[in-house]
DNA sequence: CGAGTTCTGCATCGATCACTACAGAACTGT
DNA sequence: ACAGTTCTGTAGTGATCGATGCAGAACTCG
């Protein structure tokens, strides 16, 4: 139980593989996978490509943790929307979450799992998949939180989840995408405002 | 005013311009800029690079034109869609447009003007800039329609053009970034149908 | 101390990147 | 026929891509 001593055999790391992981995580958010070398990353990890290669593997296992990261940060504001008791009030996190996310003054514009690989050549293709699966994972969430609303009587019984799902979803990438872009976080809010005032909107 | 006697001295080129610019819409629509590589842009255009270089210029002046090619292509719906009588008909028009487009049998999925560059390395902010813009005129036409929409008293005189313009957007990138995902047109038009049914939204 | 293990820095790998120099082919007008 | 012009194919350019080999540094254990 004594997590505190782990004492390995061997020379120690020089650095801190969560703050370099960290480092990872922005240049990917803003560069995308292929436009994130493994130059500037290792520059921003403050290490080495030996020493990536040793602690991460590769750069597309760089990319997965970097996402699993991400995930568990700054988009973890979705998990936390599950818990609110009304599909509205999940919804309404949502979006303001994603607002607050994408438009933070303190980390690139825009969403990793949108922009890191929307698009890609031959070498970006496992990114490209994997931002696939996690989006459509974060659909799938809102989904079944939407159904257990219908059963829980909170959204009424002709209710379509999927359909409302993949509303609040297509509003959060394009959110996301308008972030990318530049538009500011008060406009995205307003709009976000706006889209959930008649609710549900099937 | 002949037109169909140009009679250019030297060697005539030995392709069409106007198709290997669609070939490589195509390239750029599936891979982004940075994804497609001038190995496989010319492979498919049917040319060398040489010759591409000789009638356009460069990569960036290639994906300027390819842009331009897919906005009076693919991308028509958007002006067509300004034209409908009723601001809710252009909303209608201009996401029915995108659900038809970002998921054509015959093309790739998504839109090249959010996938083409969304997140980029430095050799890629030049289409980058380029995208940023051209989703910002696509803003910019349907919140100056929906102004518009405002004088004639199609819309009422609290709506906010800018608003709606960004719900219009954001659903529309929105739509392009899941049909990027692979999901199928049919639950993207049900979803843009159920947008739209209460309209305005504000 | 020395053996064993792991990490780091340097140099570099072949492949691919966008791009171009060069020579000859294919056209024009004279 | 000949000069002038333009396009095409070959074969590269230096730079950068992701990824490694290797020697030595830094640790633990006996």
């Amino acid at each position: 139980m004594e997590t505190r001593k782990p004492r390995p055999t061997g020379r120690p790391r020089g650095f801190d593989p969560d703050e370099a992981l960290e480092r990872a995580v922005l240049v990917f958010w803003e560069h995308g996978y292929e436009g994130a070398s493994l130059a500037i990353l290792t520059e921003a990890m403050g290490i080495s490509t030996t020493s990536m290669y040793a602690a991460f593997g590769n750069k597309d296992e760089l990319f997965r943790k970097a996402l699993e990261r991400y995930t568990e940060g700054p988009s973890a504001y979705l998990v936390r929307a599950l818990d609110e008791p009304t599909a509205l009030g999940v919804a309404t996190a949502v979006l303001a979450g994603v607002v607050r996310t994408t438009t933070s003054p303190t980390g690139p514009n825009g969403c990793l799992g949108v922009q890191g690989a929307l698009a890609t050549g031959e070498s970006g293709r496992g990114a490209h998949d994997l931002l696939v699966e996690w989006r459509d994972s974060g659909y799938s969430s809102v989904r079944e939180r939407f159904e257990r609303a219908v059963d829980d009587g909170d959204l009424p019984p002709g209710a379509d989840p999927a359909l409302l799902a993949r509303y609040v979803t297509s509003l959060a990438y394009g959110i996301a995408v308008q972030a990318a872009g530049g538009v500011g976080r008060d406009e995205l809010q307003d709009l976000a405002d706006a889209a959930l005032r008649a609710w549900p909107p099937a």
